[in-house]
DNA sequence: GATGAATGAGTCTTCATTCAT
DNA sequence: AATGAATGAAGACTCATTCAT
């Protein structure tokens, strides 16, 4: 097993390389010089494997997605749950792996929560997108738990999206903020928070129970 | 009631045409030259009143950020809660303001959620700066709230960032993709979701008797 | 006899303010703000007076020329010499008035060294006429010498040139190098490089002769 | 003999331009555009080479005192001088070089005199320096030259300085003014006025003694 | 595939000047 | 005479992208 590591294609130089400097400096701080110095590769050499700068900090963020998606909701089955417990030790479980994989990927993050904006409306409207499909598989799980009697009677929708407002800040707090909170207390917060809100009610004791298993 | 709109200063004028541009072509994409056409001024005109494009776009932010804090921190007074009730009610109020103040300001609540990145480190710095100073609030009344027996004995500070979350979504949702959605039945769920999260609970009667009184 | 100083008329005011932020900032650098604000009137004011920025600086140059050729060569009738003890008794003189004339308007001076070229092609062509004239008259004089077997049978244009030259780093020297420096000293030297030139010869001694009647 | 004028770089075809296009028009009128439409290349081309139009410029001074300095000074061993005649056929050798390789550089002469006060203070200083070592230099054989008895005892600094005034105004007049007139009577009159000065005195006939040998 | 010199469209900003009050 | 807000022409410079080698 040779350390492959090394021998990384100029693609991924590139893309290593924009992350990095997308993170540091910000999307339009950023010149293709820097990437491709950053790289070590020739000026032209980029447009060998970008169409432009617009198109690698997409593929940085699609990608982003797709791994962040992929490990979380992949392993997701609303459908099996009946029973509150369950759903709160599911959350717990998405919750953690999101904050966990999240802290790994920081400079991604850093371009997925603060640079978006910045790389134009074309790049934002296809966030957006990505951001749909998650929200309307959200809603449509809020929606069918609701029908079970186990989620509240609230707008699918909007619960959806509040839901993602609270994912990106948690994330941001949890990545970008409190670089070193311990992220099972902040998992155990973020699924009291999510599932059962503010105010004590007859949860609490269910929530706190998560840690005796151990 | 005289026509007020033609006695507008010139500085109001570029305010007011700054949105809109920014509002409608995004932050990198404005011109001055658009701005200045808009208001009817000449190019030179605008560096009369701002030193720069990026100026008059923080000098947006700013006065919406302030305006909107005024008009909900500042009819909030946490302390003086001490039964759900009350903080029910009290949450009820906060969100439709906000839901309501943001309808009527759209354009500036696109350039708040979708531009502010475009327009680089320093405004993104400076909106930071105004987030945390509301999210330091937020976790002190949280904290208290908890202290009282209220609240769950959540972290403050998260608890404060994944409200901000919520609270942007729950914005971007009822003023740019369901606009027409009435902002009473979204403040409803907002304030269960808030306060009570997704998990049925002993709550959801008391959230469900707001409407009778009406 | 009251302080007429400060009874300044508008248009000497513009005239000492722009003469004092010319040499402070250059001429390329000063603003027409600049002037007005140091003159303590309106901009528009400024216009009153004077046509334009340029028109103001060859005002500044045009009177600093008349000044000084008037306490000057004014004073100088070369016909009258006809013995070079006189010549060089005169020459003392020119060249002393000259400088002392020159450390008192030390900022009027560096305008005239240093920032004639920055003005443009108009104000180099009218500065290039001014020195026309004088290198007119002064070419005649040196003329009139050599006829009268009093100056060497050199170019009397090219001869009235040098001395132009000789002149201005003379008094560039004197002005703006050694602030310090003795005028008397450096008049008698300058004496000596004009009429007797670098090397020693038969008028050492009556240069030297100077300071006995002292 | 080759046409080696089509094998120019990018980088001399942009000083070549820039030369003519400054002597013709003036730095502050000249546009960058009108120095890479003179070259043949884009405008973005011109900033490969060169940081801004300001520094192209410094860059011609420089060179073309450097190249002058080289040819003269280079060439000039003062402490060998002991006696007069030497003097003054080195001088003779110093000016005509000096007269004939600025009448060869037309351009960057009137540059060099005309132009440099409009690129600024900076560049100004600039060229300061590189005057003040030229000073420094001249005033040092000067001093040599009194200390052996060669010369009048004249204050060195004051001298050198004097002549560079003299050698300024002197270019002035055989490139700009007089362009045709004969370097060889001007070079003759130039020694007489530096080393003799303008009376008649006991060198007239070793400084007209030069002719004889042709 | 890789290079990197060359391209040139695009825009912010300055500041001398005007003119209605 | 004095004001100063408004004007708008002008141009240096950047940097994403191309293409001949």
């Amino acid at each position: 097993m040779t350390d492959m590591s090394v021998i990384l294609s100029v693609r991924e130089r590139l893309l290593t390389a924009a992350t990095e400097v997308f993170a540091a400096k910000g999307y339009i701080a950023t010149r293709v010089s820097d990437i491709v110095r950053q790289a070590g590769v020739a000026q032209g050499t980029f447009y060998l494997y970008f169409k432009s700068k617009q198109v690698i900090f997409e593929q940085l963020i699609d990608d982003f997605f797709a791994h962040l998606l992929a490990e979380t909701l992949g392993t997701y089955h609303p459908s099996d749950i009946a029973r509150p417990e369950e759903a709160i030790a599911q959350a717990r479980v998405l919750w953690l792996t999101v904050l966990q994989r999240c802290r790994q990927e920081r400079t991604l993050v850093t371009l997925a929560l603060r640079e978006t904006g910045a790389a134009g409306p074309e790049v934002l409207a296809r966030l957006q997108a990505n951001y749909q499909r998650v929200i309307d598989g959200e809603a449509a799980s809020i929606e069918a738990a609701i029908a079970r009697g186990l989620y509240r009677p609230v707008h699918p929708q909007l619960a959806a999206w509040v839901m993602v407002g609270m994912l990106e800040r948690a994330v941001y707090y949890a990545v970008l903020v409190e670089e070193q909170a311990d992220l099972d207390q902040l998992a155990d917060d973020l699924v009291r928070l999510e599932l059962g809100g503010l105010l004590v009610d007859t949860w609490e004791e269910v929530f706190s129970s998560r840690r005796e298993p151990r």
